[in-house]
Order: C-alpha cells, then sequence, then structure tokens
DNA sequence: ATTTGAATTATTGAAAAAATTAGTCAAAAT
DNA sequence: ATTTTGACTAATTTTTTCAATAATTCAAAT
C-alpha cells in the first residue's frame, strides 16, 4: 500500500522527467518504462493510460508550483508587489515547463477531456490567486473593484494573451529564447502596473 | 487602360467574396475565374499568383477599414470613447472577415512574405492608430504617458490576446458566435478603460 | 496485490497512386 | 500593342496502402 503509492510516484517522476524534456508526442510508454526498470505493462497498472499520466504530471507539476506560490504570496502584503511576484514566477514556470506545456498551447483543440479539465483547473486557480491579490489591496484600502472574479479574469486573459500575441509573432521558432520570455515579462508588468493603477482607490 | 483597372477590380472583388465566404485553402483560382466568367489565365495577367491575389485582398479589404476609421475618428475629441469606439470597430471588423482573417491567424508560422508583409503593416497602423488617440489624451492633459509607442503597442498585445485566450477555450469551434464576440468586445472594453485610468494624470 | 512476458490492437509514417489545383505559354482576339 | 484564352505542364494535395512502431490487454507468475 505505501509501496504502492511508491511505484506510483517513481513512475511519475520518471514520466515529467521525459515529458519534460521531450514532450508528450516524442515519449514512449516503453521508454518511462525502461527508465525506471519496470514492465511498461507496470505503468498501466498504476495508470489508465497515456493520456492519463501525463494529466497526472501536469497536475502534479502544477500543483507543486501553486503550492509554493501560495505560500511566499502570503508574506506580501502589497499588491503592486504581489503581482510582480506572480509575474515573475509565472513566466519563470512557463520557461521551465515550455516543452510540457507545449502540447496544452499548440494543441488546444482536440485536447483529451483529461488534460482539459486540468487546464481548466489550474486557470481557475490562477485567477483565483489573482483575485486574491486583488482582494489584499481592497482590503487596504488601495483599490477599489466592482466585479472582482471578472477582473482577475481579464487580467489573466490580458497577460496569457500578450504572450500568445508575442511569441506567434516568432516565425517557426521551436524554442523561445531567454530575451524573448524576459521581453514578455516586462511588457506584462508595465500593462499589469498600469492596470492596477487605473483601478486605484481615488485617494481622499 | 482604365479598362485594365476595372478588370483588375472586378477579380479583386470576386476573389474577396470567395475569399471572404471559404478563406484562402478552400478557394480556387478557376472557382473565382468561373465566377467572373473569366479564363483562369486571365486572373494570372492581373496577379502574378493566388498569394498575391489573397494579399491583394487582405490590404484592400482593410485599406478601406481604416481609410473610414479614421476619417470617423477625427470627430471624436475625448480619448476614452475614442478606445471604445475604435474597440467596437475591430470586433466588427474581425467578425465581419473571420474566415478572410483565419489562414493568418491561424498559420501565422509559415505564412509567405506577401501577407506577412500585409499583416505587420496593418499591426503598424493600429498600434498608430492606438497612439493616435492616446497623444489626443495626453494633449488634452488627459493622459500622462512616457512611452507612447510601447504604451500602444502594450494595449494591442493585450486586446489581440484577450481576443486568443478567449477564442482558444472554445474547443473546437470552426466559427465563433456572436455571443462570443460580444462577450470579447465587453471585457476588452472593461480592460482598456481601467487601463486608461491607470495612465490618467494626476488630477491637480 | 503486484508484476511480467507475450500477444493483440491501434496509431503513425512513409511511399505510391490518383486527383486536383496552381501556374505557363503560344496563339487568337480585340 | 494589349488583352484574353485554351491547352498544357508542374506542383500540391488527397487517398490509399502497408509496414513499423507504440499503446493497451491479459493470462500466468510472483
Amino acid at each position: 500500500m505505501i509501496n504502492a503509492d511508491k511505484k506510483r510516484t517513481q513512475i511519475l517522476e520518471a514520466a515529467t522527467r521525459r515529458f519534460a524534456h521531450f514532450g508528450l508526442a516524442k515519449t514512449t510508454m516503453s521508454e518511462i518504462a525502461q527508465d525506471l526498470s519496470f514492465s511498461k505493462a507496470l505503468l498501466y497498472y498504476y495508470f489508465p493510460d497515456k493520456n492519463a499520466l501525463y494529466a497526472a504530471v501536469l497536475e502534479h507539476v502544477m500543483a507543486r508550483s501553486f503550492e509554493e506560490l501560495e505560500k511566499e504570496l502570503d508574506s506580501i502584503a502589497d499588491c503592486q508587489t504581489a503581482m510582480m511576484f506572480i509575474l515573475d514566477k509565472r513566466i519563470a514556470f512557463i520557461t521551465k515547463y515550455y516543452t510540457l506545456l507545449e502540447h496544452s498551447v499548440s494543441a488546444v483543440q482536440q485536447m483529451p477531456d483529461e488534460m482539459a479539465h486540468v487546464m481548466e483547473d489550474s486557470k481557475d486557480k490562477e485567477v483565483a490567486l489573482i483575485r486574491g491579490i486583488l482582494q489584499k489591496g481592497v482590503n487596504t484600502g488601495q483599490l477599489a473593484i466592482e466585479e472582482l472574479q471578472e477582473t482577475a479574469e481579464i487580467i489573466l486573459f490580458a497577460l496569457v494573451g500578450m504572450r500568445f500575441s508575442i511569441l506567434k509573432d516568432l516565425k517557426g521558432i521551436l524554442f523561445p529564447t531567454k530575451d524573448e520570455f524576459d521581453r514578455i515579462l516586462q511588457l506584462q508588468k508595465k500593462m499589469a502596473t498600469v492596470f492596477l493603477k487605473g483601478l486605484a482607490a481615488p485617494s481622499r
């Protein structure tokens, strides 16, 4: 029982390494099994199919990141600072897991339900995170916001979309460079800053 | 000579109808020729190849829209109003020419240089349009902006990206509905409004 | 309950064949 | 001289086939 969980975890970790480096399409179940000296069939004992394993990897990786993020976020009182912090972490995450996420980015259509579900969850969590920051600002009297949820969604849409728009211009580039991610981060920060300023409560 | 231009225009218009309805891939040169009862060879007398014709259609359609837009924009003094006006017109344009633009949206990679050039031009023009609005705001003392060009780019990135983000969620949808476009417009307006407020010059 | 080797089923990718479409050109029409 | 065309070729796309690879199942062993 405890051993079973251990095997599951081992598979999850080996899969994470493969998927993170080679992506979904270029990773085979045999390879993951070989990495662990398990039989391929064992993978199917713990995970129903390849997509489920991939989804589990996505979920695991994201959950860990969110956990860490939320913890660190607690100690930041100022909402502008918190927002900049989140943007830094977001880009760091995307840079690190670019290949892993690639499938979710390029093949959003025709994504198996399992993965789609994980991505939706993660989006919801991210919106919640941003809403938390805005809430902070409202509580301290820094911000005045009517529709907290919708405003958080708008910010996330704009951030995600901004990355899309910028990366889309890069013709046939397989992996964006560090510089390109830095540029995205820079513009996202400027946008978020102006946006927060626009949400500022009238001073009195 | 004047008759030659007329033929060119006829071809351009027939091509516009076809491309606007069926897109680039699902329109053949023969069909355009048949619509006009011209020979296919004649199309090649006026346009070097299919891509050039498509690019000409894009350019024509966009040029007409920009022209109209700039004219109407002149009579709007307030920058907030002007921004809302542009957003309305942008969405109307995209709704109308969704199929025509689809290729530019989905196949941004591997886009022939001619089309890429038209799209870049249009992006530049759009940024210029937004910069013009911001300039208006700065002139009237409503806004305080350091980097006019970059700020305009950020706004456009966010607007375009926002549309991407929202449409991307729609799994396997061929054509977004009117409602979906309306939702995009609504969120874009909120974002732009907050953003402009964030750029407001400190009152005194 | 866990693990495996061997077998089956499904998917992918390359190659060949067929069909459609883009693009050319010499000659005809204006 | 310019415009237009029909008939032709070249390129591209689509369809089909088939072998190789990979996913998935399962009976039997641990």
